[in-house]
RNA sequence: UGGCCGAUAGUGUAAUGGUAGCACAGCAGAUUCUGGUUCUGUUUGUGAGGGUUCAAAUCCUUCUCGGCCAGCCA
């Protein structure tokens, strides 16, 4: 069909295991599966694994679970379970009818663990942790065999059932599959299947009081539900051969593939859930959902669209080697969606009042202004001018320095959507501070253009002050000063930036921005991305915060001749 | 000096024996009622040595560097 107008874009490694086994044959379908431990929030590393497999599924025509593996009831909660499927959807994903929890599968699990002890492949275990470890032996030597490896089978299975009757307290014993304590992979000596916690379930409350372990648990699961390819990260590749094995011993007809990509680390922030627990534990940020934190909640708030998310993901692919992205490039593609989507709208954040001294007094009159130049459906609105306005107070400069096109005396700019203005005079208090600026306007250049086709170089957002919405603002910017936060410093925690978060008041906003709605996607003219929290956001009394700066050659240009 | 995995511009990722490409970042310019957007141009790369071949990022080999593994966590 439109064959060949697409553009033949090259594959990734998953997508070639993949395309060569329909074509092979091996599969007609494919099916894979988002498997997260509720125990924590989702972070953007864990948006590129639903990227990937949700995408990868939709791509071929095949489905994505979305499947808790929830089988260490100590950690997990109801909380997270929620707050997981949130974060899925809203990256736009739909797993339908396919919400799977690994504890659905526990009557499963447990018939298949007796099935391996019949065959003699594990054994009920009454070593000590510390004993288990012992016997483990190291990286470079061999273990030894537990003295309970050769227990007969029937004594496994009456002492497996007691474990499972709650006879024994927690670490009295353990089951263990019989594979090769002389393997160089440590996951292959013995790996214990089940333990005992007397711990309540988020799900299946006290039925329990055995629980499996995510390296027998997790490829089963796989394999009850028909997963053909299972995406994780490379630190399990060692425990492929274990996924394996388990597979192969369950007698279970299917046998999905697991298959190993590399996690994503990004310049700038921590994925580490043990810090970002950190961070919001010890107040370092407000929450979970901080606009500065990594977590899905997190860039939610901050205004980060989902589709910008889904396209972050596809363009820094999927590879084996492990790496670290450039912070750069999300930002990149939020502004990218951002601009084909945020209207533009006027906000002063460091008000300077500007007096047109030849305007009437008390006239006012309504210009028009486009919403999203990008959009050509996106409307216009109006905004009111007056003679008393507020720019930017960066926006003038008295002695300014080459290529500076802003208002400085003498000199004419535009006001965005209105007028040409000529400064004439600066008005300062008596420490010397400019509190005001006098100026005269081009009646002839309303709508911010002339006849005589004159050329104005600057052109800045205002705000008219009679009419001005003065609220508070909020800057967010990176949450770290490294891009490998702790890398010299030794500590992450040496390294967090102290002016990630700044409150600016009295700002001055058009005043059409005090009905905004919450979550909507905003472009103030010159300043940056804004979004209407809406955590914070009540009615009639939006709060903003600033998502992203715009590009800003001309500002990047000064810092860089400061320093 | 155990095992497994990896190494391509600054960053990320293609090229699977036949011209090393794309994106981001950077730089330069054009356009612009946002110093935004858009457009054009451009700097920079196959970790090292050896081998096979007419031809190697790609195959073989040695080395170097990096990651992961000794939870009754996932």
């Amino acid at each position: 069909m439109a064959e060949n107008t697409e553009e033949k874009r090259s594959l990734n490694f998953i997508e070639r295991i993949i395309e060569d086994d329909l074509a092979s044959g091996k599969h007609d379908h494919i099916v894979t599966r988002f498997p997260p431990e509720p125990n924590g929030y989702l972070h953007i590393g864990h948006a590129k694994s639903i990227c990937l497999n949700f995408g990868t599924a939709e791509k071929y025509g095949g489905r994505c679970h979305l499947r808790f593996d929830d089988t260490n009831p100590e950690k997990e909660e109801m909380e997270y379970i929620e707050s997981i499927q949130k974060d899925v959807r809203w990256l736009g994903f739909d797993w339908s009818s396919h919400l799977y929890f690994a504890s659905d599968y526990f009557q499963q699990l447990y018939e298949i663990a007796l099935l391996l002890i019949r065959k003699g492949k594990a054994y009920v275990d009454s070593l000590t942790p510390e004993q288990i470890r012992e016997y483990r032996g190291t990286l470079t030597e061999p273990g030894r065999p537990s003295p309970d490896r050769d227990r007969p089978v029937e004594e496994n299975l009456e002492l497996f059932e007691r474990m499972k009757q709650g006879e024994f307290p927690d670490g009295t014993y353990v089951l263990r599959a019989k594979i090769d304590m002389a393997s160089p992979n440590l996951n292959m000596r013995d790996p214990a299947l089940y333990r005992i916690k007397h711990a309540s379930h988020p799900r299946t409350g006290d039925a329990w009081c055995i629980y499996p372990m995510y390296d027998y648990t997790h490829p089963l699961s796989d394999a009850f539900e028909g997963i053909t390819h299972s995406l994780c990260t490379l630190e399990f590749e060692d425990h492929r051969p274990l996924y394996d094995w388990a597979t192969a011993e369950s007698e279970y007809p299917h046998q999905p593939r697991q298959i190993e990509f590399a996690r994503l680390n990004l310049t700038y922030t921590v994925m580490s859930k043990r810090i970002l627990l950190t961070l919001v534990r010890d107040g370092y940020v407000e929450s979970w959902d901080d606009p500065r934190m990594p977590t899905i909640s997190g860039i939610r708030r901050r205004g980060y669209p989902p589709e910008a998310i889904r396209a972050f993901s596809e363009r820094i692919g999927v590879a084996k080697s492990n790496s670290t992205v450039d912070f750069a490039l999300l930002e990149h593609c939020v502004r990218e969606e951002l601009n084909k989507r945020a209207n533009r709208v006027m906000a002063v954040l460091d008000p300077l009042k500007v007096i047109i001294t030849n305007y009437p007094e008390d006239q006012v009159e309504h210009v028009e202004a486009v919403n999203n130049p990008e959009d050509p459906d996106g409307g216009t609105r109006m905004i009111p001018f007056s003679r008393e306005l507020y720019i930017e107070r960066e926006d003038f400069m008295e002695d300014p320095p080459k290529k500076f096109f802003r208002l400085s005396p003498g000199r004419e700019i535009r006001l965005k959507h209105a007028y040409y203005i000529t400064c004439n005079e600066a008005i300062k208090d008596e420490s010397g501070k400019i509190t005001a600026l006098l100026c005269t306007y081009d009646p002839d250049s309303r709508g911010g253009w002339t006849e005589d086709g004159r050329k104005v170089k600057g052109t800045s957002h205002w705000v008219s002050a009679p009419h001005a919405w003065e609220t508070d603002v909020i800057i967010y910017d990176k949450l770290f000063t490294q891009e490998i936060p702790g890398e010299h410093t030794g500590s992450i925690f040496d390294d967090l930036n102290d002016q990630s978060k700044q409150v600016l008041k009295g700002c001055m906003l058009e005043p059409s921005l005090q009905e905004a709605e919450p979550g909507r996607y905003l472009q103030f003219l010159r300043k940056g991305y804004f979004f209407s929290d809406p955590k914070l956001s009540g009615p009639g009394c939006p709060v903003f915060i600033r998502t992203a700066t715009l590009k800003d050659p001309w500002s990047k240009k000064m810092k860089q001749q400061k320093s």
